[in-house]
DNA sequence: CCAAATGATTGAAA
DNA sequence: TTTCAATCATTTGG
């Protein structure tokens, strides 16, 4: 499987050692590069770019925390995606397309998991230098505009489905977490929450109606 | 300054 | 899993 991937493997190996925070453990092992388990199988990728997304996110949740390390943390992972990109480009040619989509989405999935696990290493890690103060966005006049809107619009069920998050998110240019976790402290303060055995009727219903 | 507003975190419930 | 309520911590208006 290796052959089938030269450029990625011959990949500058002193960059690696970011991908590692934290205690020392026994999976470190594989310290001075990928995963030796990166070149040997195909796993079953769901879907590459929804992890991507989620981890991108994470980075910037976790930035005003930690901006060096995320800093690197996301260069790192924008040089090997682009790299497998690239790689991914050389290939399109062939009958072997499909096969070998399906092993770069895999590669990908990994080095995601594996930047991942470097992010929780970060977060478990103890307290973050003093210098480091933690802020709280301000969300811009016109984020709120949009939220508020929909709000009020919804008042009856204020309880946007995963896809009207991904637009008021996408709208409001902030991030999917930031928008439920607006409407989750907008519903508490003004005191407009559904029972959970209501919300989950009206969630069935619209899976429901989405089959139609 | 201080108190209110508000984004983020947490832990429990279902 | 998702949501809520309580709580924390930062920002802001007075």
């Amino acid at each position: 499987m290796a052959a089938v991937f030269p450029n990625v493997s011959s990949l500058p190996a002193g960059n690696y050692e970011v991908l590692r925070f934290g205690p020392q453990s026994s999976e470190d092992a594989t310290r001075t590069g990928f995963p030796i388990s990166l070149f040997s199988s195909v796993s079953n990728v769901t879907d590459v770019k929804v992890k991507e997304k989620a981890l991108l996110e994470s980075f910037d949740s976790l930035r005003p925390l930690y901006p060096e390390p995320i800093m690197q943390l996301s260069c790192s992972y924008k040089y090997y995606s682009a790299s497998i990109e690239m790689e991914r480009l050389n290939s399109i040619q062939g009958e072997l397309k499909d096969f070998h989509n399906q092993n770069f989405d895999s590669q990908l999935n990994k080095i995601i998991d594996r930047v991942e696990y470097s992010l929780k290493l970060l977060s478990s890690r103890d307290r973050p230098s003093p210098s480091i103060t933690r802020t709280r966005p301000v969300l811009t006049r016109n984020s709120l505009k949009v939220l508020e809107e929909w709000y009020e619009c919804h008042l009856d069920h204020p309880y946007p489905t995963a896809s009207q998050v991904e637009w008021l998110a996408q709208v409001s240019s902030l991030n999917t977490e930031q928008v439920k976790k607006w409407f989750g402290n907008k519903r508490s303060r003004s005191k407009n929450t559904r029972s959970l055995t209501e919300i989950a009727k009206v969630k069935r219903r619209q899976r429901l109606l989405k089959r139609h």
